[in-house]
DNA sequence: ACAATAAGTTTAGAAATACTAAACTTTGCG
DNA sequence: CGCAAAGTTTAGTATTTCTAAACTTATTGT
């Protein structure tokens, strides 16, 4: 039996595949591992293309996933993502700036909401430059906050809510003394950050 | 490693797909183990499933058939029809209507173009009632006819053809002494008769 | 901050097999 | 029929697939 060589895990990408589809489906290496009936030693082997699975094998592991021989191997993405982990978080921000806004379902095309995590240090505050149609909708999950609608101030702590629609000019400020985060749902889909 | 379990072998049919690709390219397996860098006895223990490949071997292989790994694990019938002999042709119409119209390319999902025999007698007229967005194209075979587009009159002979977007009202009579008869391909496909 | 646990990685090695070389069998052709 | 091409089978070596378990890193709760 062969080595995989080097140019053949490069272009198939077997571990990369094998670890993308174990984050969609929010499984642990050792439940997957489970699972398939193997080891979760083997799993991270796989995934970091340390050998290389037999096909019947490589057959138990994506029947796990309800995915045929075909989409593994598919260099289209064809099965819209459900579930997004921590890792499938796109940044929208710099790192060098001070607000943290993280898109939380990239690729948002074909979608009515665009939910985005955004993270404010203390004192800091997020403003509205663009008015735009459409509705809001945050949750707290960390903090507590000053959101300003037009001239109408409103705090809101942690595990509070707040919807409006976004035809008013509006930012929020972080007026807590740790790191404020807002699970923030925007409908319909703007990118405005 | 696992012994390929014998359900497996049977859903992905390793040895039946090489053989048939092999076949499809007119290779022995001589020729074959050499272009891949193998042997012609494990060329026949693979068709015969009596072995199972590793991935990366399977790579080569399908490397030398110009195939992708998610083609050959393809469970679709990928050769299309090509050729629609007349026993292929679905009437569209009874056999008490005057007008005859032909599908010549049956099941059409996923194509671009609907092409249909029409087949009108001396005299008689075909009717478009509905607009629709798309275009048309249609050639004489037989006979001669009368084309309306909006206010105006076409005459087209055999041999001769048109081509129109469908956003006109139009019709088609046969003004001559004989059958006249129309390939007629509509795009995108839409289903009026 | 720290401890405990979850999650992932690495190591050593047993068992299995991927693949070979060559002998054997079947098929096709003149 | 004889011969060569094509395919199959056999025996075995080298390699790898996959394991169990130790180790490391990351996460969570107090």
């Amino acid at each position: 039996m062969r080595l995989p060589v080097l140019n053949v895990e490069d272009c198939l990408k077997i571990g990369e595949r094998l670890k993308r589809l174990r984050m969609i489906n929010s499984l642990t290496q050792e439940e997957l591992a489970s699972r398939a009936d193997l080891t979760k030693g083997f799993i991270s082997q796989l995934e970091n293309d340390a050998t290389s699975p037999s096909i019947a094998t490589l057959k138990d592991i994506v029947d796990v996933f309800g995915v045929s021989m075909q989409e593994f191997f598919s260099d289209t993405d064809d099965d819209e993502n459900v579930v997004f982990g921590k890792d499938a978080r796109v940044q929208a921000t710099d790192d060098d700036e001070k607000i943290k806004v993280e898109l939380l379902v990239p690729g948002a095309q074909n979608r009515e909401m665009d939910p985005v995590l955004v993270t404010l240090e203390p004192g800091e505050e997020m403003d509205e430059q663009q008015f735009h149609e459409g509705e809001e909708f945050g949750f707290v999950l960390l903090g507590k906050i000053q959101l300003r609608l037009d001239d109408r101030l409103h705090t809101i702590k942690k595990d509070e809510c707040f919807y409006f629609t976004s035809d008013k000019k509006h930012s929020v400020k972080n007026i807590g003394k740790t790191a404020a985060k807002i699970l923030w749902v925007v409908t319909p889909p703007t990118f405005y950050y």
